[in-house]
RNA sequence: GGGAGUUUAGCUCAGCUGGUUCAGAGCAUCUGCCUUACAAGCAGAGGGUCGGCGGUUCGAACCCGUCAACUCCCACCA
């Protein structure tokens, strides 16, 4: 066959192989991540190339990383080491968030735990603590974020609390005040007991709940008749000031005018009659509470109707409600309704489906309350920011699903309450004279001279607002401000690395966050904060249940890469992470890594055991070298054409299909079909092109890999050929164009091997038993190329064309090419028919369904030419193979 | 009450612009292999009328309508 000529022979002296049996993440992980910290890979400085900038969603110190913050964390390495591997200057700020409520919630219960009262405390004393529990859980984060590889810039670290970010927050706030966007005043708000502040309308969340309906009796003043009303806060009937019924309701006409006697405290209030109110439902009576619901609170001011406020801070009934006074809302509840009933005014009660608000940090049951506030007014920043989304300046991944909501919550929002009853956060730079006079500024030097010019007056004594800014207040500047851009505009960082290229984050905070980032950059740079967001779906466990503390049911990131492997916990977690939807995460996906982590190890072992035996290199003819180097160039198209694939599937941010597409690339295209055709014969040394070809495509097959799995891939490089440089920051070579005839080539060579295995497995040939291949077919040019490779693969002692069937041999048909198989095995030619028969059946079939569409006049017509033409290239191709198969039958028999 | 999403093999999910190189992958199952890289592996196999019904089309998992189930978001009916 191959007319070879002994030439060289080579001794690598090379790494020693030594190599492990299977991949030991530990070593590679802490070896590498430290070796790119010490190169400074992942710093950055503004330069002459395009920046690629991120900015992490800073986690919240609240706590440690889970598994959605897992798959954000490994979405925006993939993407930033992508770009790194493609000429960007990459940018990826880390960073915390402060997390305020949520954050001050945990130190008060830590607190607790110790026997510490929050209210025993000073406020200095309280953020000492709460600063300790951001170290704590703050280095916890970051040490997680390393074991996950992320080449993060470590000397860009933000926490949202840090001095010039809490100047910005502060100057933002004056900023907006100044230009009348922020407003302070009395409004109807969500209030949370439990943490005894004011929310904003995001942070409730609302559940269903059976609860139940009261039917109380209220008595017309003056008379002996009574209106029943329908209520499920009996313990807010001290706070009537009103009772309500439809102006058209005939049932009430006679009593305009009127007033009613509320129960409990005896107080007589007006009745009065409002379009509100809907005569169906109840009674079609309502009692009106200004001061603790919404809506009756709309009624109130509609017809000036006083407030009573019946509720303390922390939820119990206060001096005002005259009655229960200093029980908590739910035990006055209860006793309200056993004194109506000893009154005999509760009627009946009902069970009755309704919905809560929650608090979402402390999950207390949410009391609208009327206080004072502060407020951003939505309205202008929110058509700024819708118009960046709607008009494709910022583009939402995937798009169609989170773009309605995003409309629709801009163009409804309200205004947003940033005000926050706790400790924790930035200072509201608000200053009061005791009397109800203000300033907003950010030194209390500066408010004395401004409290001077405005209101003339010396040496007043100032104090400062007590409260602190919603959390968010601070979280929508975070593109900015991690540069600096509002302390210092127009520094050099923020000047380049702004816009950022793309966010990664959960949907669940679109309104929180993505929307108000959008504002904030319209409204300080008058520009958009990214190009793209990119929504990830929320982790579930593998019974679709969310992922939390309570349910235990969150695995340890820490726990999860010690058993598996950083490497392996990242392809775990993207191979199951289509864009969008949530995922049910389970270890199994993890071990799958792990698997994949040994696969390409062992393929190291390999190759590096062909290197150590040395090579042969031959003087050849052209055709024999097509022929001895045909897996190469197959290879070789194959890598060429899943780049382009793998390039067009990045640029929509289909990253699973990426890590999918390229796993079997390497698994079954590299593993399982090229180095199986490359691999040299027992004892044999391996042709020194083909060894030298291999190694470039497996360098090259790491660096497609490297974005996802950074470990396994650069210590696999560096083992390959001892390369000084780093497989982090190898550049890509754009793609090759791919000769499609090679391809197909690889394709039916693939096929052929498959059929005939198949067919020695049917027919009991033992793996080590040889056999003779005869090939019949209209193309041995194209087998001439692929028989050497043919014959290992099938274990065949010779190849043979021949022009008719041969007899006694097991038949095997491949598109239009027979092949018989000679074996020193007794044949079973029943079991042989059989197949056939079943094979030529499917294949009558569809060449019955090939010719109904082409008979189909309408389909000649009205098909684009090239369907039809592919149509009638199979009814050409299925009727040979049908003639081949009849042809083989009749030979059987 | 409004809106969105999901429904494809036993399980978890791919399937982008409608055309048997799209009915696929991983896991699970079954068969045969401790073959000198890998048993965390290799070589094979079985398994789905693509939620139901109707429509558009020469042709539908893919488009339209409708119904059903599940999930989520939004909304001030006591």
């Amino acid at each position: 066959m191959v007319c070879s000529k002994f030439a060289h022979q080579f001794f690598y002296t090379g790494m020693s192989n030594s190599l492990s049996k299977n991949f030991e993440p530990q070593q590679a992980e802490d070896k590498w991540y430290l070796h790119w910290l010490d190169k400074r890979y992942f710093n950055s400085t503004p330069d002459g190339r395009p920046p690629f900038t991120v900015v992490i969603p800073p986690p919240n110190v609240t706590g440690v990383l889970h598994m959605g913050h897992t798959l954000n964390e490994t979405v925006q390495d993939v993407l930033v080491r992508k770009a790194r591997m493609s000429g960007f200057n990459t940018c990826w700020v880390p960073g915390s968030d402060h997390a305020s409520i949520a954050t001050e919630a945990k130190v008060v219960q830590m607190l607790r735990e110790k026997g510490i009262d929050k209210n025993d405390l000073s406020r200095e004393d309280f953020l000492k603590y709460a600063f300790e529990w951001k170290d704590k859980y703050g280095g916890i984060i970051y040490h997680q974020i390393k074991k996950l590889g992320c080449s993060v810039d470590w000397d860009r670290v933000n926490f949202t609390m840090d001095d010039h970010y809490y100047k910005a927050v502060t100057k933002v706030f004056i900023d907006l005040y100044n230009k009348g966007m922020i407003y302070r005043g009395a409004r109807m708000i969500n209030w949370d007991p439990a943490a005894k502040t004011a929310l904003s309308d995001e942070e409730v969340e609302y559940k269903d709940v059976q609860g139940i309906l009261y039917y109380v009796k209220y008595q017309v003043a003056g008379t002996d008749e009574f209106i029943t009303i329908a209520t499920q806060r009996p313990e807010t009937i001290m706070g009537d000031t009103a009772l309500a019924v439809n102006p058209q309701d005939g049932r009430y006409q006679h009593l305009k005018g009127k007033a009613v006697i509320v129960p409990l405290v005896n107080r007589e209030v007006p009745i009065i009659f409002d379009e509100y109110v809907d005569p169906a439902f109840g009674t079609g009576a309502l009692k009106i509470t200004p001061a603790h619901d919404i809506n009756d609170y709309n009624l109130g001011l509609k017809h000036h109707l006083p407030a009573i406020d019946t509720l303390n801070a922390d939820g119990t009934l206060s001096e005002a409600a005259q009655v229960f006074v200093g029980l908590d809302r739910f035990e006055a509840r209860k006793q309200a309704i056993e004194k109506l009933r000893q009154d005999g005014l509760l009627v009946k009660e009902e069970q009755y489906q309704t919905r809560l608000g929650f608090s979402q940090r402390t999950h207390a049951v949410v009391e609208p309350r009327i206080s004072t506030q502060w407020f951003v007014k939505m309205k202008g920043l929110a058509e700024k920011a819708l118009n960046a989304v709607v008009s494709g300046e910022v583009k939402i991944h995937p798009e169609e699903r989170f773009l309605a909501t995003y409309k629709y919550w801009l163009e409804n929002v309200k205004d947003w309450c940033i005000s926050r009853q706790l400790w924790w956060g930035q200072r509201i730079p608000a200053w009061y004279d005791g009397e109800g006079k203000f300033v907003v500024a950010e030194t209390e030097e500066e408010a004395q001279r401004m409290f001077a010019a405005q209101h003339s007056a010396n040496n007043v004594e100032l104090k400062q607002d007590e409260d602190v800014l919603d959390t968010w207040f601070s979280s929508w500047l975070w593109p900015i401000e991690v540069f600096h851009g509002i302390t210092q505009p127009n520094n050099p960082d923020i000047n380049y690395y702004y816009p950022t290229s793309v966010l990664v984050t959960g949907q669940d905070i679109i309104f929180f966050w993505v929307a108000r980032m959008i504002m904030a950059g319209e409204e300080y740079m008058h520009k958009k904060p990214f190009d793209h967001v990119y929504f990830t779906g929320m982790v579930r466990d593998k019974q679709g249940r969310k992922m939390s503390k309570q349910l235990g049911n969150s695995p340890d990131l820490l726990e999860l890469i010690d058993r598996f492997g950083a490497d392996a916990v990242r392809f775990g977690i993207l191979i199951s992470a289509p864009a969008g939807n949530d995922l049910l995460f389970d270890d199994s996906s993890c071990e799958q890594g792990r698997n994949f982590n040994n696969k390409i190890w062992n393929a190291l072992k390999l190759v590096k055991m062909w290197e150590a035996n040395g090579v042969v290199l031959y003087d050849r003819s052209q055709e024999d070298f097509e022929k001895a180097t045909f897996a190469a160039t197959w290879f070789e198209n194959r890598l060429n054409q899943v780049k382009q694939q793998v390039e067009e599937l990045y640029s929509s941010f289909r990253l699973s299909e990426v890590l999918k597409t390229v796993y079997s690339l390497i698994w079954d295209d590299f593993c399982s079909w090229y180095l199986e055709w490359v691999k040299p014969p027992f004892g044999e040394k391996i042709d020194g092109h083909l060894l030298s070809k291999t190694f470039d495509f497996f360098e090259e097959l790491m660096q497609v890999l490297h974005p996802f799995m950074p470990f396994v891939t650069e210590e696999i490089y560096h083992r390959l050929r001892n390369q000084d440089d780093d497989l982090c920051v190898k550049q890509f070579t754009l793609a090759e164009e791919t000769d499609a005839s090679v391809l197909q080539q690889g394709e039916l060579l693939k096929q052929t091997i498959s059929a005939i295995r198949e067919a020695r497995i049917k027919n009991n040939i033992k793996p080590k038993d040889v056999i003779q291949l005869h090939i019949q077919s209209s193309n041995e040019k194209a087998f001439g190329t692929i028989e050497t490779i043919l014959s290992k693969q099938v274990n065949a002692q010779s190849i043979s064309f021949v022009k008719d069937a041969v007899a006694n041999t097991i038949t095997v048909v491949v598109g239009t090419t027979k092949f018989f198989i000679e074996t020193e095995g007794a044949l079973d030619t029943s079991s042989q028919k059989e197949q056939l028969l079943k094979d030529l059946e499917y294949q009558k079939g569809f060449l019955a369904s090939v010719e109904k569409k082409l008979s189909n006049e309408r389909f000649v017509q009205n098909a684009k030419p090239e369907v039809v033409e592919l149509e009638r290239r199979k009814k050409a191709d299925v009727e040979q193979k049908i003639k081949a198969l009849e042809e083989s039958l009749a030979s059987l028999s």
